[in-house]
DNA sequence: TCTGGGGTCCTAGGACCC
DNA sequence: TCTGGGGTCCTAGGACCC
């Protein structure tokens, strides 16, 4: 018996989970994003394949997606509270699969470990216990570690099941672009390129040490093995607890005057401070981010005095970091976060972290 | 074409200490 | 007076993910 990772990918689910509960959608071009109003300054969370013809895809500007859109596509808000109730509905139904481990990655998706001879046939279970518990799709990845197992689920799509593991890698993934990795985007694939890797399979064969000099001991040393789709294999189902909290508006009309900014700013501590408060966490750390008119993003951060539960304070903190803006330009959005005290500082929990160690 | 909101982790460089 | 390394903490900023 060997062990394997599973990834369970939900196949376009916030706009499967709108359908399933408005029956008359099935069929049409679905977008979900934003208010559901394609005027304002919002992206696409998720399209339905039918939507996807058109070219329509998440995180494309609302407005493009209405230009491309046909007449009888549909426009939805973002329901936060059903997607997360569905997807709990998902994750108790894998969970209960006899001797997985589980993983929650996002609301729509998960790893598995288990150890078997036949993990096509476990990766047929998910998907019928997910159907089964909630008339939803999904696709399933097979992987001897959580990047292959990750990938593959892309070739699965839609509800299918595909294989990747040090034996394929290269065969399906060698002359694919580095983008095509997992935790790659466009800022790496470019330094990358500057270095004359542009294939995955170039990504494998480049010199470690060069990688290291242009991203440092650790990236640099992860992205070689990304190459070769090397990567963490344990599945830890450690329940995760948050960090941090923040806050951030993009505004429909950009703020002008330095007291709008502060009135902004006030809100966006306060909400995400009382994040915080909600879980009985003292906050030690004020972040902010700004985006000026047109499109050009700062962040800043500032530790505070000692780690606090009192909403003035933080918000005081937050105001008086946002000071240090530049009141001569236009700004579009405006963030709060505010980072709590270390969890394993407060319950025990040891953190997991997203990329793992190799 | 015009770009959300919620997160995590990594790197560089300065200050400070021994 | 002018000088070494090593370590830790902090700020600022960036990149990526769902």
């Amino acid at each position: 018996m060997a062990y394997w990772v599973l990834h369970v990918d939900m196949d376009q689910f916030i706009a499967a989970v709108e359908v399933l509960r408005r029956p008359e959608l099935a069929g049409l071009p679905v977008i979900v994003g934003g208010r559901g109003d394609p005027t304002e300054r919002a992206v696409v969370s998720t399209a339905s394949y039918e939507a996807r013809a058109f070219g329509i895809g998440s995180g494309m500007p609302l407005k493009i997606a209405a230009r491309k859109a046909p007449a009888d596509a549909v426009f939805l808000p973002v329901d936060h509270e059903a997607y997360a109730v569905a997807s709990g509905e998902v994750m108790a139904a894998l969970r209960a699969l006899p001797d997985v481990v589980l993983e929650v990655v996002g609301w729509d998706e998960c790893f598995l470990g288990v150890t078997t001879d036949d993990p096509e046939a476990v990766a047929r279970s998910a998907q019928a216990a997910v159907l089964g518990a909630t008339a939803l799709h999904c696709s399933v990845g097979v992987g001897d570690n959580k990047v292959r197992a990750k990938i593959a689920t892309e070739f699965g799509k839609p509800r299918g099941v595909f294989r990747l593991t040090e034996d394929n890698w290269f065969e399906v993934m060698g002359d694919k672009p580095t983008r095509d990795l997992w935790g790659v985007g466009t800022k790496v694939q470019k330094r990358l390129a500057a270095h004359g890797i542009t294939s995955v399979r170039e990504l494998a064969d480049a010199d470690e040490q060069t990688l290291v000099t242009e991203f440092g001991p650790r990236m640099g040393v992860w992205y070689h093995g990304l190459g070769s789709g090397i990567g963490p294999s344990t599945v830890d189902d450690t329940p995760w607890v948050a960090r941090s909290h923040s806050r951030e508006t993009t505004y429909q009309e950009n703020l002008t005057t330095a007291e709008q900014v502060e009135a902004a700013l006030r809100e966006l501590a306060a909400q995400a401070f009382d994040d915080c408060a909600a879980e009985g966490r003292p906050v030690v750390r004020v972040h902010l981010k700004v985006r000026y008119a047109p499109f050009d993003t700062k962040t800043s951060g500032r530790k505070l005095p000692g780690p606090t539960g009192d909403r003035d304070e933080f918000v005081a903190a937050a105001v008086a970091l946002g000071a240090t803006l530049d009141p001569e330009r236009e700004v579009r959005l405006l963030g709060v976060r505010a980072e709590m005290t270390m969890p394993d500082e407060v319950d025990g929990v040891e953190r997991t972290p997203v990329r793992g160690r190799i």
